[in-house]
DNA sequence: AAAGAATATTTTGATATTCAAAACAAAAAA
DNA sequence: TTTTTTGTTTTGAATATCAAAATATTCTTT
């Protein structure tokens, strides 16, 4: 290849990074004996990270509609995951919950990202850290912002 | 949230992006009235950017099984943006190639990933790139390596 | 050369993912 | 108390995915 420019390497590594990262956190998951795909645990943990978890709200996050959500916690409470929960004060509302099994694929979850964080920042320095974090921030705003 | 550490910061940030890149590419799309789902561009950029394009070799490259490339590219081939070809001295292998309407596309989604890779440059540094491109490259290499 | 093994692809059958639009239920507004 | 709005589920349809079976062709072995 060519003598690149900074922008194109950069664009070269998001797109094969982007590619390969769900299909490797899939397999990972695998390994650990996890049963789920990485869209169902997206899904759990939308739920975790959402404050009030109804489903507009965690639909609203995962960036799908209520219908489709509806698809996905049909099939994780069948499965164990999930609980469902009338609101009190408003009885149209419907608030999903994680069970113990949900939160301990999350645990084995999270421990994968941290070695991919840990691969993230080797070699960085620490002061280097703050320029790296610049740039996702910058990358996330300008999504913030135009979408 | 509480004070948070570099590494906790780099792991929100990067599920952050990642959540919303697919839905936004997609939206993209539309706006620029594009009908292909992300997953077909992803298929035709495969296409363009394997060296021989046969069902295996670009199979591999998204890494799902030539079954389902089998079911894409029948979609896109109806759709007008693919041609299957025999390979000559080959009979068993298939060439998939781009027609016109698919490297307008590509084109189309190119754009976009320059103006994000643009908006990610933005406010660093130049010489400050490389903590960028090494986090990358690590990343990169710590999925190449372990998988 | 004929038989058997390996490779490349498609087909089949099943499940998951997604959306838009219709149907329903409850709350809020008029 | 109607009417409208909001929150959710259901329905119908297209896409996406895999594993295993079926085909076709090439390579290997005898």
């Amino acid at each position: 290849m060519a003598d690149q420019s900074p922008k194109a390497i950069i664009n070269e590594l998001l797109v094969e990074v982007f590619n390969q990262i769900l299909s490797i956190e899939q397999q990972n998951l695998r390994e650990r004996g996890v049963e789920l795909s990485m869209n169902e645990v997206h899904v759990l943990e939308a739920i975790e990270k959402t404050d009030e978890p109804t489903m507009s709200t965690i639909a609203k996050r995962l960036r799908v509609t209520v219908g489709t959500l509806t698809t996905s916690v049909n099939r994780l409470v069948a499965k164990g995951y999930c609980e469902r929960d009338g609101v009190k004060g408003d009885r149209r509302k419907v608030s999903v919950g994680l069970t113990d099994k949900a939160r301990e694929v999350l645990k084995v979850h999270e421990q994968f990202h941290d070695e991919m964080i840990d691969a993230v920042i080797e070699d960085l320095h620490l002061e280097e850290n703050h320029v790296l974090i610049d740039s996702l921030e910058n990358l996330n705003s300008y999504f913030k912002t135009k979408y």
